[in-house]
DNA sequence: TATGAATGAGTTTTCATTCAT
DNA sequence: AATGAATGAAAACTCATTCAT
């Protein structure tokens, strides 16, 4: 086909216009898990970017728009890396299914750590309809109805678990956040003392 | 004494300061709860105040340092009541002193309603040098380590139990905050897990 | 009365006001009648008035409210001033009113010159619901009316006289405008031939 | 001759041009008329004209050339439609002649409702070295020149006819366009009321 | 000390124009 | 010639801070 033909144009085209975009949510998103979301003004993300601030207006209708879409675009990639953490190991049992979604939750959140930054930053603003928290919750509810029907949870405690779960990770994450330190280090621990307690027993 | 006293006179005029003072604060607080931090305009908090702007800067050296006072009242009226919370049966044994922390610090914030909201959206922002989660923390600290004294607890997962107690009342107070709904309710449940485990025992 | 009494003081304040308000008015008249609408920029008007930027938001909150401002200041002088017009000679025979009236409004325009300018560049806005022109016609309706009745004007006629006087009202000013002449010079050659016709009577 | 000469092809394309040349004004004109002329921005041009915005820019100079190109053409096609009016009935008697002309003026502008409502709204402009109203007045020379060689007009009244005669027009169109009305229906009616007067006649 | 108008730097937003492909 | 993304100057707008009264 002729290298130059119409088609193979279009096509080049939006291909510069998405690593275009994409600089632009790079930008913002550097400068905000750096400096904060007020430090990201437009003249900035621009200049960090590398382009002239009215670019910034082909691309996303406003600021506002365009804080948006570095988050939805952040959390459209964490999604399905979530989605699929609830499913490892289905035909085993409860307890590994859990361990294996903790694992790798705090696995996936340690490999988007800028985003989580990101995600603090903007968590008022209610970007969202559903946070990456009720993700969380989602993604463990399946599980924990396995452990029911295994008679490996209680039915009264099976309902407080996903909440407790979900914020442990979240504790974890916000901890290795600010101190620097990794995520699934602890994350064994913490099952064992959901599932199991942490009294001591003699 | 007479009531035209310089003395008297001195005390009269700094109550009254103290008052206006918290009159500002109180303004800002519930600007702040109801639209977020950048809501809270100076022009906006000194008309809900029914004071002029520039009075204001006769309170506070400006916009950062009215804030940053505002979160500072309110955690020198949460702090003491936490850190009762954290003396509660200081000769009984360590379950029911945990029991009895988790309850009242879940009371406490059930009463600054308000300011909890506040406070959770601000966190990332430190604001203060110590959050209410660095706070609920230090509280634990002492009573995990007398459960750790008395044996009840291993002190591996001792080591984690503060965390986790934090983030679960972070994730209730949420919840209700979020819900309109009470804090206190689960106290007990998330306590039995988090010492028993949510595995049932046939 | 004391001369530093609070009432005192706000008097002074809001006629103080009152006159920067004018001020800044009168800055945006003069430059939208001599460059324009377009050229009648904040940063513009700001300097011409001798203030701040800001201090245009202070008076009005944004630059289509000063705008609008600014025209219905200019027709709160001028409307009670046609309407006025419109009642002289209540008592004496219609076409006497008819002259006056035209004749009054014409030097009605011609005090106001510079508004003339100002509502012809905001006439496409449609800033008031009811025009200069708007006004003329009402003027006009009870004096055609009064004519009917005297049996001096023919109701089919009559019907169309306060448009055709308006009009000429308008041709009139516009070209007075546009060349820097006077208004009311042709007012009784107008209301002759409208009565009368321009057809010659030998 | 050969349908792929040089020639033909040629003329095949400016044919071309001027297609897409009429095309953008027509976009243009539409633009101007919903929304004014400042809501007429070369993106959106561009867009309802099918065309990129490059493109407007191989066919005017820069946005003003391409605003007085609009209301050039739609003039051009105008004016000689006005002027023809002007030539109604050359050797008839000059009332036939001008009833003529206000009516064919008055039936030209129905034809042209779109361009006639933009063109009053952006009069003030000046975007064109003369408006539709100095046609008209134009136009209106000779007829009534004639009128006066007839002794139908005395001259006096003359000076002010055409004036008069436009005015009338302009009114009778704004209407028109305000209400959604035809134009014509009020012609003879006022041609009339210019002739004879308004004024009853027992 | 209280007041609230004035300030202007900083930010967002618009859009005609340019230009590489 | 056609395309449409990039540009940046110009405009509107916000708001913490200052200051005369």
């Amino acid at each position: 086909m002729n290298l130059h033909s119409p088609r193979r144009r279009l096509a080049l085209r939006s291909q510069l216009r998405e690593t275009v975009r994409a600089t632009i949510l790079d930008a913002a998103e550097e400068l905000i898990a750096a400096r904060g979301l007020h430090a990201a003004a437009l003249a900035q993300i621009a200049r960090k970017a590398g382009v002239a601030v009215g670019t910034l207006y082909n691309y996303f209708t406003d600021r506002d728009a365009l804080i948006r879409a570095l988050f939805e675009s952040r959390r459209a990639a964490l999604r399905p890396q979530l989605l699929a953490a609830a499913s490892i190991g289905l035909d085993l049992p409860f307890e590994h299914r859990l361990r294996g979604f903790v694992h790798e939750a705090l696995a996936v959140f340690e490999r988007h750590r800028r985003f989580i930054k990101v995600a603090i930053e903007t968590e008022h603003l209610k970007l969202t309809p559903s946070t990456a928290a009720q993700d969380l919750e989602r993604g463990l509810a399946p599980i924990v109805a396995s452990g029911v029907a295994e008679r490996a949870l209680s039915p009264a405690t099976a309902a407080l678990l996903p909440m407790l779960v979900t914020s442990a990770i979240r504790a974890v994450v916000m901890r290795g956040t600010a101190e620097g330190t990794a995520f699934v280090t602890d994350a064994d621990a913490i099952v064992s003392i959901l599932l199991d307690g942490a009294r001591s027993r003699r």
